[in-house]
DNA sequence: AAATACTTAACTATTTTTGTCAAGTATTTT
DNA sequence: AAAATACTTGACAAAAATAGTTAAGTATTT
């Protein structure tokens, strides 16, 4: 239930490939597709949105790659997840471009609507430099002293 | 991004509507179809599984319907949302039945797993009975007081 | 000129979602 | 017994999303 895709899950380990090269070591599509074992012509469809989105620019011609624009500690998962799939909604209803007429009077809206500030919080708290570190969030209650901040 | 499926939005509406009929009136699928916006042949479907998870029971014949089997405040969103969706796994590396060769070596594996962990806790402790009193999670640090428990 | 590496668009197979349809079975009321 | 109400089951299917592949480039450095 509540799948993340592999789109999402690709690009976050592509990035903390990436990351790992951070700040002047460009890091070709070739290494991350053998590090992370997801094919090449995949991994090209995702870096293009996260390029365009500005995370990421690349560097052409031998030894070139790609490079974060920004320090690790100021990308957050949230950040990565949100360009691959859209925003955190986890109905329609939420989705401010698709909307809902029952919204008034339903008794669970609020309660979709929670979860998924509950989950984008959390998901802003943790950086690619979390991850570079090893970052291992142990019990719940570690998380929520992450989260409470 | 991180959707959650129609059938278990309408399967908690659903049994919210059943809980409003808790301990003696049954509800029959026509009204909760009624009430709710969802196809009587889609709500069979559904109700069907609850059913046979044993959240709810039948009353046949004139009068008939569906009634909780436990009282609403011991039936939780996440057990409604399990029968429906099976465990809560972010990816197919945290379900049990696939699992995954990566696992060790993967940077994300623990930041799925935490957050599938605090996805579950929250939506334990929000139950029918909530609903029926209009529970309204107003901002995220109530979200955090209830969650902590 | 050659090698390396990114860029873009179009296409496709598979799976999941979101239902529908049809033919039952069970129970109560008259 | 008959009629009405209501649940039960399994098969089917359209549509959308997912998860890629293919092919033909362009750009840069050595
Ligand atoms: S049905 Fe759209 S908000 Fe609940
Ligand atoms: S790839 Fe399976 S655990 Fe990360």
């Amino acid at each position: 239930m509540l799948r993340l895709s592999t789109k999402g899950q690709y690009g976050v380990r592509a990035m903390y490939e990436i990351a790992r090269g951070y700040p002047d070591e460009p890091v070709n599509i070739k290494s991350i597709s053998r590090r992370q074992d997801v094919s090449i012509h995949y991994l090209e469809q995702i870096l293009n949105r996260l390029r365009r989105a500005g995370l990421i620019k690349s560097v052409k011609g031998p030894g070139g790659g790609y490079l974060l624009t920004r320090p690790p500690e100021e990308i957050s998962i949230a950040e990565i997840l949100e360009e691959l799939e859209g925003p955190f909604a986890l109905t329609s209803c939420l989705n401010p471009e698709e909307g809902c007429v029952r919204v008034d009077r339903c008794v669970t809206h609020l309660l979709w609507k929670s979860l998924g500030w509950q989950i984008e919080s959390f998901l802003r708290t943790v950086t690619l430099d979390d991850l570079l570190k090893g970052f291992k969030p142990l019990d719940y209650q570690t998380l929520l002293k992450r989260a409470r901040v």
